[in-house]
DNA sequence: TCCATGTTTCCATGATTATGGAAACATGGG
DNA sequence: CCCATGTTTCCATAATCATGGAAACATGGA
């Protein structure tokens, strides 16, 4: 899956994670990009760059009022990806995977190749 | 927390991601560093760093059998990793959060900060 | 229109990461 | 022992990514 990896790409960063977790927190109506820059003490230019990053990898979205700019975190995006992760943990073996209840996703059970010998 | 960052680095490389996924397939015996290589078209000593990566973030592990070398998923520590992730996106908003059914971790009710206004 | 405030783009710099051939190292069979 | 086979380390190179000041751009209030 492209997403996948765009979306882990984009989390496996420390600022962009804290970004992420901070706008989860924040709830679905988010916040603008001062106050998140001033949380989480990240200089402007820096916080914008991240949040492109995150942005195109599809986690946040952002939506202008006034004059403010407002990011909140796409929750589908990350259950998209927690989705992802979950067949790739459980695939062949769900015993050996604890988390034992796996979304509902269509593909869940399809899809299962085998290794080659 | 630390290990997330470090699974994510991990996982957010196409060659590590389709390494993992391959020894996912590959269940609990794993594969040798040979024959991962073979199936997945990547050079010896490329794939030595990015096992090395992998292992660093304790996603696979390895074990010698006479001149072979095992790698092997690490399923507890992906589960670690979609733990933290169904908190991360759940935290607040359990309802806007399609999961539904976070694995049972002690700390998932636990520790839920508020945003500064 | 002019100004204050919020956000992004530009840009130069430094740091980290990926790649793969060659050589070194390890293991076990003969 | 020596050799074949499997794996890793070494190393140089290229590419990508992160940082943050300064300047540009956007918006709305006076």
């Amino acid at each position: 899956m492209k997403s996948a990896l765009a979306a882990l790409s984009a989390l496996a960063q420390e600022t962009r994670l804290a970004v992420f977790r901070y706008l989860v927190e924040a709830g679905p109506e988010g916040m603008t990009v001062g106050r998140i820059g001033e949380a989480l003490g990240v200089p402007a230019a820096t916080l914008s760059f991240h949040l492109k990053e995150l942005s195109h990898a599809g986690l946040v979205s952002s939506r202008q009022e006034s004059r403010f700019i407002w990011y909140s975190a796409n929750y589908e995006s990350m259950n998209g990806l927690i989705a992802y992760l979950t067949e790739n943990c459980c695939r062949g073996q769900p015993e050996a995977c604890g988390v034992g209840c796996a979304p509902q996703t269509k593909s869940s059970t399809a899809s299962r190749k085998k290794v080659p010998a």
